[in-house]
DNA sequence: TTATAATTTCAGTAATTCCTGAAATTACAA
DNA sequence: TTGTAATTTCAGGAATTACTGAAATTATAA
């Protein structure tokens, strides 16, 4: 399989950016050919768009796959297996919330509540354990919120996002209705 | 200067999560100490808490500098220069979101931008082009969200994030009285 | 200034992560 | 079943990132 200058600048891009969003560099350009190609392909056909030796492009996709970002598919009369990103963008964006959710912070929340479990007042940790509770207070406000917003249909979150701060308005409407 | 189990824990923990925040082992202990370290402390005490080289904890403190999650400081009558991290939660959680965002979101978007300058269709990249498109469009809009919620003062935004999905009734209600 | 304390730079090495090719395993058609 | 295509595993090597100690630089007190 070719790949188009065009598409080539963005599994480029992707590659270069994947050290920074903790992926590898051919799992970001993997990523960015399946994102950029319809019909879904198989690996052969990554390994000849990227020049990846073909074990890569399996470790790859299994990679891609437990982040939830790519999707296997048979096509009938071919034993080859076939990936496709997912199409929709909303779904992959609030995928890649939860993935990283919990990978970068569930595990540090548990840490933290098994930490405050039991009280430590009084001892030369009060300031330690202070701080410590804050902090979980505040991933638990937001994770919950995450939640709360991964509930909502995409049309009632796009029409919250475009009204960005305007929400604080609705907010005093509300308190003054109430009052 | 020592540390106690308890906050060595704490510190253990940053540091292994470290690589999944895309900093390194000791940039996070170095974070984590001073974290759950009320007063602030030099060069030296950290190299005696953590035991790692004096060269690698300026490098460290360089690096948490430029996320600005570190604020250097003198004491009266030691000229060495003294770290803490800022006191204030909320203040630490947009400076990561800002941070994070510089490095991990708008590379991207000025690439999507560019590529997107000139109009394409018709070509073959037709539906890269489309996708590349959707991609910016998504970015956009929660990034240009995300700055609204800046805006929004600490206990308006706290408001928020507690009425969670309840959000949507006040959206509902607000679609109602206006038709 | 000068002396010295404090910090930074940087070349070399250690540690880790990434990638490949060969071998093993699995899945499927005949 | 058997044979072969497809995929995965994994040991070893390549590439990258992290860390150290020594030397250089910078800052400050005398």
């Amino acid at each position: 399989m070719n790949v188009t200058p065009y598409q080539q600048d963005f599994i480029l891009h992707f590659g270069e950016m994947g050290s920074r969003w903790g992926i590898s560099r051919t799992v970001g350009q993997i990523y960015a050919l399946l994102y950029v190609t319809e019909a879904p392909i198989n690996a052969d056909d990554i390994v000849s768009a990227l020049g990846l030796s073909r074990s890569n492009v399996s470790m790859g996709l299994k990679e891609l796959q437990s982040w939830r970002l790519v999707k296997p598919q048979h096509l009938p009369g071919d034993r080859r297996e076939y990936f496709k990103a997912p199409d929709d963008l909303w779904q992959i964006f609030r995928t890649l919330i939860e993935e990283r959710r919990k990978r970068e912070v569930d595990p540090t929340l548990s840490m933290l509540r098994n930490a405050l479990m039991n009280n430590r007042t009084g001892t030369a940790d009060a300031y330690a354990e202070q701080r410590l509770r804050e902090m979980q207070e505040l991933i638990e406000l937001s994770t919950q919120w995450l939640d709360d917003m991964q509930q909502l249909e995409q049309r009632t979150a796009v029409k919250l996002m475009k009204l960005g701060g305007g929400v604080s308005k609705l907010l005093a409407g509300k308190s003054a209705r109430r009052s």
